[in-house]
This record gives structure tokens, sequence and C-alpha cells, in this order.
DNA sequence: AATGAATGAGGCTTCATTCAT
DNA sequence: GATGAATGAAGCCTCATTCAT
């Protein structure tokens, strides 16, 4: 027999998601799927029950991914703010070089795909910056204030200005990213 | 199409977004638009070429509809802070009493559907914003900085703060909202 | 408007039987139905919800069609036998007329297509023969035995005979018909 | 195909018929019979060329099974009448203890499955019953008729009968079995 | 022989758009 | 202009069969 292969799963989220950079969510089929991941339709039904199922653990597949970006480089023996600021940076970098990724992850998001189980499951892998957000109120270093207005402030408008510069086909100088930095810093400082 | 009854276009745009807010974009559904709207399927190709020209049309009708809101209260006379933090609470208002429109706005931006010089004149109307920042900066009250960060800040936080409380079910109490701005007011000042 | 046409239903019944008689229930397909009735397959949809609606309904038209045959020449001032006899032959000629129709009716009973209460629907429509055999058994013609019992008696035995002399390409002689009655009047006289 | 393993075929026929029991031919899939048989999809093409000479065997292996039961307690130097009750009772008690077996063969014989050649092989297990009906004639005990009349007669009402008691819930208490019979009895009866 | 992953033709159904009335 | 029945392209998914291991 051919042993169901592992890999397999990966190769198919792959191809689905460069054709959804290729020609959007809403243009996406199964059979052009399968076409790009050099694969027969019945193939893909072998790993996901279906398209919604697909989309889900695809939702989650690159969630996990951008987790694992944002991560680098941080070293919890380093002071607060350093950390802090590599993973503003982190998270912006990931934003910019990512562009299509964010967009698509907000799209599947709000549309009839996504089963809410899995959005809440994608919520749980905020818990270590969550935790970091504590260490800064801790050490008095940042604002006493709720987490998820913390947590929708920097993500909000990280998110928000990828995108505006992703769109308008301007790049994001290390200026421009410094002062938006900085601004980040004094909306959270203490 | 467009016919000299001007007020069934708007019928037929209000009964769209009923249903959109009730069924989400991805539902639908050229028949069910007319039910909605109590009229034949062929009367709405009299009034729009198609889908697309009635979701175009509606996107920018909605857009303006929303400009208007953000724009309560708002008096060039006040002195620059007042107004702008009128306009913040006013978006933000804005945004958490209208959930869905957010994400239609949203969903519709990255859906096939719309044309891209649709999305440049909606932009067009943050004119107004634009000028209030530069007019801050003149002031030397907020950072001299990229107007298009400005804007990404402003309004990536709020929409996120907005979705991610309406989400998660809890409320924006004054207190938060007076936090949040009291950040956003920290990273734009000078 | 191109009004709802009432006599389609029909053509698309009617199609949809001479199909299944050439090509059998199980080769049944709503493409080669809508080809067969000279329409587009959506228009099916506009009549019946889909497949299984069709097939049900088509079950009942012909069931009742069916009723239309047997009641033939049937004129309750005549004397039971006479009555009796004629719809015996009804039945029979009906089936041996109709093979393909019988076997249809047989096929679709057993066929995951079918919901019980159409099945159920039916059965009220042996009502009249029901109250015929009562009339029988009160002028103590025929045997004072259950109806069921009665009825299975003879819808089993006519249909088994027309069935069996159409698979083996015999003819039934009106010699065996007169036969085949004497014995069902045997089995059922007091 | 026809390998050593002459119970494996046994095996799948089995699993087959639970099947079909359980769920209906129409539902019937292979992956399904080879997880009931406890055994990968391919090796039922070891034993079996396809789904079709799947279903040919299964057929005629339960015709034949069926034909066994009908011979329980038959013996030939009993007098014709007795075996004659004793048949009608066997195929009586049978389809009434296998409602879903008459149903499946039905089913089976009307599916594009059947190969005619196995509906003529089984046809000839009838033998036996003609050679008895011969017999009956030949003593003058029965109507001197065309035999397929008296078999379509036989089979056609005791399996109707069956049916509709089955369908209906109904017990056939010895009573009725016996009116039946006598029903029976009288219509062939010289 | 046994396995079960892979294949892909083909079925049912939906729905934007057209057009006869 | 208004209607809504008719159209048919196109998408999702199933499942009998094959074949590499």
């Amino acid at each position: 027999m051919k042993s169901k292969d592992e890999q397999k799963e990966s190769t198919i989220i792959r191809a689905t998601l460069q054709l959804i950079f290729r020609e959007g969510l809403a243009g996406l089929k199964m059979s052009n799927i399968a076409k790009q991941a050099s694969m027969a339709v019945g193939t893909l039904y072998i790993y996901f029950k279906n398209k919604e199922d697909l989309l889900n653990h695809l939702f989650l597949y690159f969630k996990r991914e951008s987790m694992t970006q944002l991560a680098q480089k941080i070293d919890f023996a380093q002071p607060f703010k350093v950390n802090f600021k590599q993973l503003w940076h982190n998270y912006l970098a990931y934003a910019v070089d990512n562009p299509e990724q964010a967009t698509l992850l907000e799209q599947l998001h709000y549309s009839p795909y996504l089963r809410p189980e899995v959005v809440a499951e994608t919520d749980k892998l905020l818990q270590p910056i969550r935790d970091m957000l504590d260490e800064g109120k801790r050490q008095m270093l940042i604002k006493n204030t709720d987490n998820e207005l913390l947590l929708a402030f920097l993500s909000g408008s990280i998110n928000q200005i990828a995108r505006r510069f992703h769109e308008n086909d301007r790049k994001l100088s290390p200026e421009l990213r410094e002062q938006a930095f900085d601004m980040t810093w004094d909306a959270v400082r203490a």
C-alpha cells in the first residue's frame, strides 16, 4: 500500500495558499487546488473532509506559523522593552513581508467557512504575549490597562499600517518604522 | 438602468445591506435581495448593471454615510484637541455600535467585487481628516509624522478594539474608552 | 413574465418516466431528464425541489393514474361479481400493458428516494377497492377475510403474472387470462 | 480472482448482505463492504472482478439458500397436498421471517447490476417445484394450468402478503396464515 | 495475497443573468 | 418599467477502480 503521506497535508495547504494569493478566496476552487498540488481532486478529500475543513486547517496552520515568526529573537533574559520592541518589529516585519497572508487570515475570519472553535483555538496562541504584557505591567513600564485593549491596539495598528502601505505601493522605510514604534511605545508606556 | 425612480435604487441598497448583515456577504444572492426589497429579480438589473455594480454602489453609499457619522459635533472653531477627541470617540462609537458594518466594509474591500476606482474614491472622503491632522501638526500638538501612518494607527486600533470586544461579547465601558483614548493621544501627541 | 407553465410539471414527469423505462432508475440523471424534456437543468429545479422530490411526485402521479385505469367501466349499479371481474381484468390489462410502470413503482417503492408519507398517501387511494371488497363480503359472495390479505392476494398475483410473462416474452392469451381469473375467483369466493 | 481462500469469498458476501439489509442496495459502497468484512477495498477485487460481479454472486448465493429453506420437511413419499401445503408454509414463513431478503432480491433483480444469465440460472432452481406441480396435475388434484401462471400466482401472492403485513407492522397470525393457504388451495385445486 | 492511498469521471445542485410577456 | 420563469455554466463532492508497496 501507499502509506498516507503526512507531508501531503502541508502540500495541499501550501498549494491552497498560493491560489488564494493569486486569485482570491472567493475564486478558490477545489479542482484548482488539486491542480496546483499536482494531485487528483479526490485526494484532497482523503486529507480534508471538505473545503471548509481544509480552510479551517489552513487558518490554524498559518496562525501558528505567524506566531513562530513573532517569537524570533525574543529572549526572556533580556529587559522588557527590548523584547517588546523586538516583538513589535517582528510583527510589523511579518505583516509587511506577508501582506497577502494577513489579508487572507482576515478574509477567512469573516468568511462562512471558519468555525468558531478554530477561531477560539487561535486566540489561545496569544497567551505568551499576554504574559509578556503582564510582566511589563508588573515592572510598571507599561500602562496598567486591559490586555485586550493593549492587544487590539498593537495588532490593529500594525496590521493597518502594513496594509495601507502595501495598498498604496509604498515602502515602509526604517525611519517610518521607528516613528511608528515610537508612537506605539508612547501609547503604552506607563 | 438609471431610471427616474431614484428611491428604488436606495430601497435595493438598503435591502442588500440588511441581508448582508443578517447572512453575510458570502451567502448574498440576487434572488434574496429581490425578495427583501419586494421586487422581482429582473428589476434589480434595471437599476444596477449586475451584482458587482450593485455592491460597488453599496460600498460608496455606505462609506459616505459613515463619514457623516464621524463628522458629528466637529466644529472647526473649537481647539484641535477637542475636535480630535470628538472625532476619535465618534469613530469608536460608530465602530462599536455598528460592528457588522466595519466587517462588511472589510469583507467587501477584499472581495473580487470591488473596483479599485471605487476604493480610491472612498479614500478621498478622508481628506477632511488629513487636513485636520495637518492642522494639528502646524500647531505642534501632534507628532510631525506621515499622515498615512497616523491614519493607519488611528483607524487600525479603533477598529480592532471594537471588533475584539464585540467578538468576546464584552462591553466597552466609558473608563476603558477613556483609557484607549489616552493611549491614542499619548501615541500621537508631540 | 413567462407565467409558470402548469403543464411543464407533467412534461418533466413524463420525460422522467420515459428515461427510467429506457435506462432504469439507477441510471437516471437530472441532466438527461432536462434533455429529454427539452429544457435546461435549472428549470427542473423550478418545478421540483430536487431529484428526490421529483421522484416522489412521479410516484404519486402514476399511482393516481393507475387507479383511474382500474376504475374504468366499474359501475356500482352492476352486480358485485361483474365489477370484481372487470376490476381484475382492468388491473391485469394495466399491468400487462405497462409492464415497466409496475416495475418502476416497485423499484421506487424500495429506493431511498421515496418518502414514507408519500407511500402512505398512495395507500389511501385503495379505499374504493376496500369498500368494494366489504360489499362483496356483505353479500356473502367472497370469503370474510382480512382486507389486507385479499388485497395482497389480488395485487401480488396479478403483478407477478404480468411480470413473469413479460420477462419471458410470452403473450397472455385471453384463455390464460380467463384461467387466471378463475383461480382468483376460486380463491376469494365464499 | 478466485483464490484458494474460499471462505473469504463467503465472508465478503455475508458482509455485503448485512450492509444491504441495514442500509439498502442504493447506498451500498465497496468501501463499506470492505469495512464490514474487516479487509481492504483492494482485497474485494481479488475475489470479485467488480461490484457487479460481487452482486451477481450474492444473488445466486442467496437464491440457493432460500431454496434450501423452501425444501425443508418436503418428503416425496408424502401425499401431494401435504407437500404442497408444507411448501407453501415454508415459503410464507421464509418471506415473513426475512422481509428484507425478498425486497433485496427484488431490488437486485431490477438493478442494472444483475446479468440476465444469472437470472436465468436462478430460474432453474425452481424446477423441483415445477415438477411437483406437474405431479399434482397428473393426480388431478390441481388445475391443469400453465406452470408459469401457477408459479406467478403462488409466489406473487405470498410475497405480497408478507410484504404488506411487514410494512403495516402487522403480525400474521396462524389463523390468517391458514385463511391465506385456504385461498391459495381453492385457487389451484382442480 | 493484502493493503489503502490515489485517481478522476461524472452526478447533483446553485445562482447570476437574460428575455418573453 | 416590471416581472419571474428559464437558462446553463460551473462548483463541490462521491465512489468504483487501480496500483505501488
